[in-house]
DNA sequence: AATATATGAATGAAGG
DNA sequence: CCTTCATTCATATATT
């Protein structure tokens, strides 16, 4: 059936766990990406999400993940270029107004004539990474925890299927090797 | 679509590029973050990663890259609020054992051995790392420990009722508002 | 109904 | 720490 349905608060499958955009949301939404907009900051996130929110139920949290979506799959999504199905629904006419958001402006305005706050973070991992790499092969010290499992597998992909299969895990969550 | 994916105890299906947390690991973690862990240590990590390891492959970087990760994410649902996801599967009761840090005894300040090179970076973290060194005590938050794995998707519908915000929200699909 | 595709949601990894 | 990219999982929807 065509995607009739899903238009306004009345869509079939909009179920309780996943959010199902409505058209109009879908129509804002690509506008907005349309427009150049790409990654949101945060405060245009909440923005959107309030306007969008008069269609139907919304967060902030799927405008993130929209925009995170469409802008991860329109660069992969060169080579098998098929009919808009689901949620690519649209078609409409409208025209839209949007101020183009200049890139580096985000919520935490990181000031850009600060430098002295300059932070090596980096660095700090890369000198970690050199303490840990030579640590890591020689034992630490003794865990009785170590003991405590069999695992059958420490090399290769794929791990015991013993943990989720509905019974416990062998080990007491004893964490005060801290 | 293969949908062999997450069954049982991991998300077997994942290649071996990438780490791929067991549910032991996860709740480990899970259960450090809970009790106040947020930036550990070189030498914390390295104690985290090698008993992790028992339950499967493990880095040090992937220690440091999900609590990296997890904070950060941790602060961003307290606006985005998750979805239906994991269910806490297994979730059952964990006591964890965590011995408070000596104070003054620094876990990121290497001994004084002979450490040479000591960064400017570093002085930063120390004063993070002083929110951490009294941080075994004071209750953190519920932290939603269900985004292990997701195996119980058959929730319920919570709610479909409470919309955030206003419900007057302009019907003008004038985007000027960004 | 079964299969295929689209897409929402989650998270590991890395950059800055 | 904060932001972003890449993969992957999970599910709704379309198509046959």
């Amino acid at each position: 059936m065509d995607e009739g349905g899903r238009f306004g608060t009345t869509r079939v499958g909009a179920k309780c766990g996943r959010w199902n955009p409505t058209a109009e949301q879908v129509k804002v939404l690509t506008d907005l990406f349309r427009s150049g907009l790409r990654t949101p900051s945060t405060d245009q996130i909440q923005t959107i999400s309030s306007h969008l929110s008069s269609f139907g139920k919304i967060e902030s949290k799927n405008v993130f993940y929209w925009f995170q979506n469409h802008k991860a799959r329109e660069r992969h999504h060169k080579k098998r270029r098929r009919g808009g199905a689901g949620g690519g629904g649209g078609g409409g006419e409208d025209h839209l107004l949007l101020v183009p958001e200049k890139r580096g402006a985000r919520t935490r305005s990181l000031p850009s004539n600060d430098d002295s706050r300059k932070r090596e973070e980096e660095v700090m991992w890369e000198e970690r990474q050199r303490g840990i790499e030579t640590l890591e092969l020689f034992p630490l010290k003794s865990y009785d925890l170590a003991a405590e499992k069999r695992r059958s597998m420490r090399n290769g992909c794929e791990e015991a299927g013993f943990l989720e299969a509905g019974m416990d895990p062998p080990l007491d969550l004893n964490l005060s090797f801290l």
